[in-house]
Order: C-alpha cells, then structure tokens, then sequence
RNA sequence: CGGGGCGUAGCGCAGUCUGGUAGCGCACCUGCUUUGGGAGCAGGGGGCCGCAGGUUCGAAUCCUGCCGCCCCGACCA
C-alpha cells in the first residue's frame, strides 16, 4: 500500500481526553475516530490490526474444535423473556422498539439466542458435544465507557458456546477453549495469564479470567511470578486428547483477581519472591454455567435412556477490539507503537527518503514490488515529505521492520533496515536488505 | 447514577471574571530556499465561539434551559 493512496491522519499531539497509552496511540495514529461515547469508527489502519486479531482468534478456535456461525446484533426482547434475564440485565441493555412497536434490543451477549439455536436443532446426546462461535458486535451501555476501545460500549467480542450432556464432558469443552486462549493470546504477542474469577452476572461455578499485565489494567491482580514462564502448549496441540494435566499445571500456581483474591493463601502457596502484585487487563474470559439456560429454555436433548436431559453449557468471551488496545499498552514506547509482527497492520514500512530522486524512486519500486511479490506487507511512504517526518510517522505506526532508501545511501551501494522492537539498524545492499526481511517476517509469523 | 471538569478552526489552547467587530501554536494552501530524525522565510484559506431562548444599543463573555464529551467512584469482555 502506498501512503499517498492510503487513509492515515496522525495526530502531533495528543487529544486531550484519550488518558492512557494505547487511546493516545490509537487516536495519533489515525487508527480510530470516537462517535460518541464509547463508539468507535475503525479507520483503516485500525482495521487491519483488528481484522488480524480477528483472524487469530478464528484460527484457533478452529483448532480446538469450535464451529464459527453468525447471530445477528439485533435480539428480541422475547427471547430474553424466557431466561428471565430481559428484567434483570437492567439499564446496560440497549432497548429499541422497531415500528410494530415491538421490543428489540442489541445484544450484549448471546447465551440466549444460541441456546434457542441449539434446541432447535439438537436431538439426541449423541451429537453432543458442540462448540459453536461467533465473532460480533455488541452493545453495553456501560455508565462509564473510557481507555477508547479498551472499554467501549460497542465493541467486538468472539464468544463460544458450549453445550455437553454433563459436567464431566463440559470440562472438557472448558479445557479445549482454556488451551485455545493461551494460544491465542501468546500468538499476538501477549503474556496472558489465566484467573480464577468471579463469574459475574451470567452465572456459574467454573471461572477463569485471562489476564495480561499492564500498569493500566484496571484489575488488581495476584500471582505468581512463574506462571510467566510456562509453556504455551504447541499448534500440533492435540485437542482431543485428555487436557486435564495442561490445566492443572497452569492452575497449579496461585492466580487471582482482586474479588477472589485470597492474601493467606497467596503466601501459603507462593514464596515472597515470586509474588507478583500487579494491575491486568481482562482479554477473555472463560465460565461454566451449567443449566442456566437451558432449563428454562428447555433446551434437552434425549439420553442414553431416552429421556430428556438438560444441557450442560459454558460461555467463552474474547474482548477482541479490547485486544488491539491491550497490545499496544504490551509493546510501544515514547514514539509510538511497537506490533508484533502477527497483529502489524503492515509489516514493513518502506521510507523513500527523496521522492522525485530518479534512483531513490527507482531502488523503492523494486524493493516495494519485490517485497510484495514475496507475500511481505508493505505500507510505501511514497510522499514527497521530509525525512525527519517519515521516520517519525513510520515510529508512531510502528511497523516491525523500516526500510530506509535514499540517496545517499544508494550511492554507497546501500540501503538501512530498522527493526522497530529494538531500534537496531543494519545497513545492507538492497537485494540482501529485501531477502533479509522476507526471511525475518516468514520467520516471525511461522506458527508456533 | 453520585461528585468534579470541559465544549472557541482538523489538533492543542488563550480570550469569559470586568460585554465593544475572535486570537496563538501545530496542521492545511501558494511561492522561494531547504532536504538522512517532525525545516526557514513570505503570503494565504478556514469559526452560526455546542444548541435554544432571554437580558442588552451590542453577547464567545451575563441569565435560563437543553445537548455532548472527559475525569473520580460503584459496574463490566
């Protein structure tokens, strides 16, 4: 893509409502632009960033078995009325008359209308168990939305549903979506760190918040400290197979929200050392809650006698839009962002540093082309701007990798790579420059 | 929802107390000079001063009502 094609309005200053990090990012980097409050347009280089997030959330929840489906944003207030819940969800449910005058709300979650889904279609404990997901919009009308996308009130959630004939084999399914996570999260670069949690309105008994650690985290959270060092189970992962040990490893050490947090216990079970006290930001959250719906919904399928047993359901949520703010409060600095290659909205930033210059242009071209053509994304600052500026706006951006051509460099038969991580430069020729960072970018997206 | 604050150019702000023809910096446009870490000079464009009503010869400024946004708290992916 080339910059002078592209839609990119960055801001030299910092709006003055975003208070953290990643909103101040988020707005200088022309990734969003607020609506209202809590409402978000996802420009296009923010878009990116959550279509790849997206994507590796889809991915793996393929990989652990969940089926991806699609339920609309708009739900009848019938629906809720069966749960009970249209009453009780109180004022964070956007309600909405259509022209019949008929109660509608937008949804803030779904554990209804899939569960009517299921019965419709569900028989027999012999189908059993499914996994189904979507990835959709949601509205909470929050009392206070803030921190920009990492609490708004629209926002992008993946949720998955569970449904098992019993408890044993609704862990199962719980697992599956626990190993999931873990993988997800580490794909985007983040160190998440599964807690047990209260389960909040929805019910249940069974509860784990996935939590990355960020001094902007607007959880207190305890853990310990080698929780941080742990495996993350491999893409060859076998699903199938009894998870049981993978979890209990992981929950073998002390993890908690402040809510169910527990100071004796922490320093029973972890050595002062390896205490950690911090803040965390919420990223999933993943709960049992049995037959919650589907008693009251009768949603049953026959059993091996044939009578008609309730299913036992659990929910799994990814804040996927609050992700590409959680990323970004992981990796920046004082000039800007810093993606990680899976989740870079481009993954090289190429910077001509004397647009007009006959061979400058020329080196570019084909350093552009060539990049392309070996599947690498590029974002070509092709603008006739100064230097100074194009290297501050590709630092804002905060693409993985810069690759800086100019004149100066070319008559001495070179070109410089940056690698935003770390800020180290390498100057090579142009060739091995490219074939250095197709190698560097294949590398850095393998799967791992 | 309780408490606090703010709405003036795309962004950051001054002007409001004490009413008198709306300003600064950045950004934007034109020209010239510059050109490897957010250039310099000169010229220029852009505002129903959040909205409505009122007071006044005259309102960004005073009064009333409304709307929007932000912060702290309780709630949430």
């Amino acid at each position: 893509m080339r910059l002078t094609r592209y839609y990119l309005p960055l801001l030299k200053e910092t709006p003055a409502e975003a208070q953290i990090v990643s909103h101040q990012l988020m707005l200088r980097a022309g990734m969003i632009r607020q609506q209202g409050a809590g409402i978000y347009a996802w420009l296009p280089l923010g878009f990116r960033v959550l279509r790849k997030i997206e994507q590796i959330v889809r991915e793996e929840q393929d990989r652990a078995g969940a089926v991806e489906m699609l339920m609309p944003t708009i739900q009848p207030a019938e629906l809720w009325r069966e749960s009970g819940r249209y009453d009780a969800y109180g004022k964070e449910m956007l309600r909405i008359k259509d022209r019949g005058d008929r109660e509608m709300l937008f949804g803030p979650t779904n554990e209804e209308m899939i569960t009517e889904i299921f019965r419709a279609g569900v028989r027999s404990y012999k189908e059993l168990p499914k996994l189904l997901y979507h990835i959709q919009w949601k509205f909470r009308d929050e009392i206070r939305p803030r921190f920009g996308v990492m609490r708004g009130r629209e926002f992008l959630m993946k949720d998955t549903y569970s449904f098992d004939i019993d408890e044993a084999a609704a862990r199962r399914s719980y697992n599956r979506m626990f190993v999931a996570y873990l993988r997800t999260f580490a794909r985007m670069g983040l160190t998440s760190i599964p807690m047990r949690a209260e389960s909040g309105p929805i019910g249940g008994d069974l509860s784990h918040e996935f939590i990355v650690l960020a001094e902007t985290g607007e959880s207190a959270v305890f853990c310990d400290r080698r929780l941080l060092d742990l495996d993350i189970p491999g893409h060859d992962t076998d699903f199938d197979a009894d998870l049981q040990p993978l979890i209990d490893r992981y929950t073998g050490y002390y993890a908690a929200t402040e809510e169910k947090h527990d100071a004796g216990e922490f320093e029973k079970r972890t050595s002062e050392g390896d205490r950690i006290s911090a803040r965390g930001i919420e990223v999933g959250h993943i709960f049992f809650f049995g037959r919650k719906y589907s008693d009251p919904m009768k949603a049953v399928v026959a059993g091996p006698e044939g009578k008609d047993i309730p299913v036992e359901m659990g929910s799994y949520g990814i804040g996927v839009s609050r992700l590409v703010g959680a990323i970004i409060e992981a990796h920046h600095d004082d000039a800007g962002c810093k993606w990680p290659m899976a989740v870079a909205p481009f993954h090289v930033g190429l910077i001509n540093l004397k647009q007009g210059d006959a061979a400058t242009d020329a080196a570019c071209e084909t350093a552009y082309a060539a990049l392309e053509k070996a599947g690498v994304e590029v974002f070509y600052d092709d603008t006739p701007a100064r230097p100074g500026e194009k290297f501050a706006r590709m630092d804002l951006i905060g693409l993985p990798y810069q690759l800086v051509i100019g004149p100066r460099g070319l008559a001495a038969g070179e070109v410089e790579i940056k690698r935003r991580a770390d800020g180290e430069r390498l100057a090579l020729a142009p060739e091995a420059a490219i074939e250095r960072i197709v190698s560097e970018v294949k590398a850095a997206l393998a799967l791992r």
